[in-house]
DNA sequence: CAGTGGTCTAGACCACACT
DNA sequence: GTGTGGTCTAGACCACTGC
């Protein structure tokens, strides 16, 4: 960095208004830099970031201080560090970290243990947003968004029902065939193909019962209580990009949350 | 410190059959030893615990050293950092944090904004531990266990049903009748009158449908699908200290919850 | 003003991974 | 061995709080 010694852009005419002087230490500004590469794409999902040293060089400031910067990235899964490695971008294309945003258990045995999950695109069609997705992916009514539907089985018993909606815009080329014969974590074809990187999400969860079809997809009787998700995942600068209402059954399975 | 340079207790014998060599940072070591002055109750919830400067001096190691382990004590939320008046120990008796674990929002407006909850006890009573309740916390079939019924209303509507389980040796003292007329926060109870902390807890979440009168006690129709919320809360060490199972309707509020 | 946590530096050394 | 992240130190200075 070297310039801007401690305080970052309070311009003047701010300060009288707003209470917070605007101070922002060194490190936060390093973050931010370190931001903008990841989001340009300087360095790409799985790759390595430049070396502690590197970056300190760089930016002109003491290892100390990009680490500090890196160490909230890192908190923040947007990279993840590997003593003796490097520092490497995140990604949801690792086989431990697929279902990153997927919290949804078998009752017994661990996360993984009941093999590979099914995923069977039903449906997968161009649309336009009504007011409720306009207002969840920011958009408005009316603009072309990306609809698909499917369903997640493990162990072959279908538990999962999702319904997908993404702007079209930002994911211009994506065709409805595209997705429907992509079987992988979906979130890795976005990172792969549209540099589109899915980093927190906000979920919204009731208890609703089985009816508008959803009972037949999932094999269930009609009026079975289901777990229904609300799910908008953010990327950069907390742009809302998708959203995604899923139905799950916790007959077999439960959310599972951790509380600190 | 000083002691202890760097490797902490390898039991030599230990280290032919684990493949960790189990080193420990310094600041860990300092981590565990402020944790076991937290649990003693040498600093008690609220207060102050000694500046840093204080404690390195005390542990003999640099003021850095014991930052970092501060530093992850107040990630954890057992401490909480002011700058300029010292570092406290985290309570659930404070205003903003009244309810630190419940998820359950309005969907309008801010968690807080339908002002107080009121808290009905339903019933109250020392019972034995069944099979499912001795498991979850810990205990063996029979062992003795406080029990609680209770139902939290929001703006005069109830919508929480909660069954609480508390081991009854160590709240020993807690009579079913001192629980009825307490209407603050519980959490802050316990740590009040028994020293006993809550540190971090887990959930598992299922869509119910209302029945075995859950449905009159939170005066919905029988089969009115509800969120089944069983959360397990952890003390020091943790150690299981209370099993709740909560019904909670969804059609005014929501459960929340962000992913990172 | 003194005392607290928060930032920043420079340098040393350790643990780990690859070659 | 070399290079990476991880730990630890000592000291300086800054920002916030309360006396």
């Amino acid at each position: 960095m070297a310039a801007i010694p401690s305080f970052a852009s309070p311009s003047p005419a701010d300060e009288s208004n707003t209470a917070t002087p605007a101070f922002s230490p060194l490190y936060q500004q390093i973050k931010a830099l370190i931001l903008q590469s990841l989001q340009s794409g300087e360095w790409k999902p799985g790759e390595a970031i430049p070396s502690e040293m590197d970056l300190a060089t760089r930016y002109r400031v003491s290892q100390g201080t990009v680490r500090k910067a890196i160490d909230e990235l890192a908190a923040s899964n947007l990279v993840v560090r590997r003593q003796g490695k490097g520092t490497f971008v995140a990604t949801h294309a690792e086989q431990h970290v697929q279902f990153r945003f997927l919290k949804l258990v078998p009752d017994s045995g661990t996360p993984g243990s009941e093999g590979p999950a099914q995923r069977e695109i039903i449906d997968c069609r161009r649309a336009r947003a009504t007011a409720d997705v306009a207002r969840a992916l920011a958009l408005r009514s009316g603009d072309a968004v990306l609809q698909a539907r499917r369903v997640l089985s493990f162990a072959g018993v279908p538990t999962i029902l999702e319904d997908i909606w993404l702007p079209a815009a930002p994911f211009k080329g994506l065709t409805a065939e595209r997705l429907a014969d992509y079987h992988g974590p979906m979130y890795a074809l976005f990172e792969t193909e549209f540099n589109m990187r899915m980093l927190r999400a906000e979920e919204k969860i009731r208890a609703e019962s089985a009816i508008d079809g959803r009972e037949q997809l999932l094999k269930i009787e009609r009026g079975t209580p289901l777990l229904s998700v609300e799910r908008i995942a953010y990327t950069y600068q907390n742009v809302p990009m998708e959203l995604r209402r899923g139905y799950y059954r916790t007959d077999t399975h439960h959310y599972h949350n951790s509380l600190n």
